[in-house]
DNA sequence: GGAGGTTAGTTATACGTAACACTTCGGTGA
DNA sequence: TCACCGAAGTGTTACGTATAACTAACCTCC
């Protein structure tokens, strides 16, 4: 494969301008004041404008011993939400010149297989979303700056969290203070601590709730199978009055369930989302869910990523969540 | 900002096999086969394994002056329509040995600004989706071979497309089909050859039917302003049929507006979309939509950059798409 | 009038890799 | 015996940039 054309480097632009190299890289640099006379400057940015110029990023990666580009590692399968957290992470990162480079990782959310040699760039750190375990130290064996999203922050490293456990709290007592009792947790079928936080939390709260009771299914993040997986549940063993999904893909198939089954919602069966994606306010009736502000999460770990790329130790809260109640909620029949 | 670590050379990888570096660099890139012998090739694998070596990619960038990296720039609005085309891309591209980088532009559709500040790899090419010409432009100047996606084929350079007009073409004659004369356009208010295309295409097949109407109204691409600019042609003018969107979230814009006016999808209200996202099948009832196949156009696009690449003339023939007949359209009342 | 300071540059070098050109050495055919 | 060859490497260089270290004028002030 030939180089498809030779561009002009920063040598070309010094003849062009009848100065030396080193000039043209401490003007178009910015490092020349009290340098470089302002004529001469001004020359060399002119010259480079004639030639079209543009600095050859290999190289300068190479001299400075960082790319200022980090890679975001999302999950494939969930592009909404993880849109929000890059817009975050990148708005952050270009106050700060760094780049960010997207790699959703095919196998969706679990373990990613080798981020480096998909992203070829050369990179600075690495802010990794939902990821299993395994992933995330074959990511720690490269030795680089990792920030950890949606991860147990037991692990050793960084991690920046959304406060799931309140989101799932909220939920709970939105749907006791309506009079439910009988539950069905419709969770994802994916190995990943965010998953197991919500089942955890949710478990752990109506068992203090006497005379209550929980079932939990488990589906892949899709409306279809979501679907089947809500219809089996609800026409098999006890009768339950609320369905506590953990994202609102997950429960628009149980809108597609329910009615399939005859069950109104929320007459005969109040359903709950995570995540608020646009999905949550297209269907009818509007779906009562967790808003989770994915560019706040963005920003967050872009910060921290920043941080531990200074030497600093970020600091670390849980950005809080917050339920929206909308119209798939009621009081229990 | 301090250098994070210092991680092991090839040069170090060198002296802990007692080879030189250019032995390494032979035998860590493949390139060894009757130059070194087995048992010091091995050697010198084990060395890198227990230094825990990872080339430098900048380095090898300068040194190659290539990348194996390309940009692909999408909208950063329509995530999920996107989300399959970088699939699709990224699959051809990992086949020959290629990465890609995605550079979701912050202004969605329409004009991006220099996605080169953002994305700071040093890149092969570019593949640019759904831009206004001037920001293609803006791209060209950067000399790099350039794939233009959803673009206007008579712009100079390499474009790939669906075969969007073919698409409405399909929707006009289904809804013809049902009887249908009188129709709404709700178009995406967004400044892109792609959905030029659709108003150009139906407006053209309706004005060979005598006694039908069509009228326009646009929107931004979203869920809440759809709602906001379908009730409004919805309830001035006179009556329509049918509404032809755009895009599947105007058509589920078009669903809440359709409900709050009292008029029942599709007994009252043919709709119609176009990607068939989640989304389509989501809502109730499911949506009447043209397929785009995402991951084959990322594809295609892919196949036509790595041609450009090498020097050779890509081929284009547009993608075919088709209608999924659905539960939103029915006979004319 | 010359020590010291400022201005306006230049020269030289290193970053880590890939690959070309070269060397060394044991074998081999005439 | 010796010219030649292939195997198994090594020495060296260039990619394009940023910057530390140097230089050469010119100015200032005692």
């Amino acid at each position: 494969m030939p180089r498809a054309r030779t561009r002009p480097t920063s040598r070309d632009v010094a003849r062009e301008a009848g100065v030396s190299q080193a000039a043209v890289s401490l003007v178009l640099g910015d490092k020349w004041r009290g340098r470089v006379s302002e004529t001469t400057a001004e020359r060399v940015r002119e010259a480079a404008r004639t030639l079209g110029y543009r600095p050859n990023l290999a190289a300068r990666n190479l001299r400075l011993g960082r790319t200022r580009t980090v890679l975001l590692v999302v999950p494939a399968l969930t592009t909404e939400f993880f849109a929000g957290v890059y817009t975050g992470a990148a708005r952050v990162a270009s106050r700060h010149g760094f780049g960010v480079v997207l790699y959703p990782s095919p196998e969706g959310i679990g373990p990613a297989r080798d981020p480096f040699a998909s992203a070829q760039a050369a990179l600075d750190g690495v802010i990794a979303s939902s990821m299993a375990a395994e992933a995330l130290t074959a990511i720690r064996g490269d030795q680089l700056p990792l920030v950890m999203l949606d991860s147990d922050p037991a692990a050793p490293g960084t991690t920046v969290n959304l406060d799931i456990a309140d989101g799932v709290r909220q939920v709970a007592e939105h749907l006791l203070g309506l009079g439910h009792r009988h539950f069905l947790h419709l969770g994802a079928d994916v190995p990943s601590w965010t998953f197991e936080v919500r089942a955890r939390e949710l478990e752990a709260r109506l068992r203090r709730v006497p005379g209550s009771s929980l079932r939990t299914a488990r589906s892949p993040i899709s409306i279809k199978g979501a679907e089947a997986a809500a219809e089996d549940a609800l026409t098999s063993g006890d009768r339950v009055t609320a369905v506590v999904c953990d994202d609102d893909q997950l429960a628009a198939g149980v809108y597609k369930a329910a009615r399939r089954l005859g069950l109104r919602v929320p007459a005969d069966l109040s359903v709950t989302g995570m995540d608020d994606l646009a999905l949550a306010t297209a269907i009818d009736p509007e779906l009562t869910t967790v808003r989770l502000d994915a560019e706040l999460f963005g920003e967050r770990g872009m910060q921290a990523l920043l941080a531990v790329l200074n030497g600093e130790q970020p600091s670390g809260t849980d950005i809080p969540v917050h339920l929206e109640v909308r119209g798939s909620t009621t009081r229990v029949p």
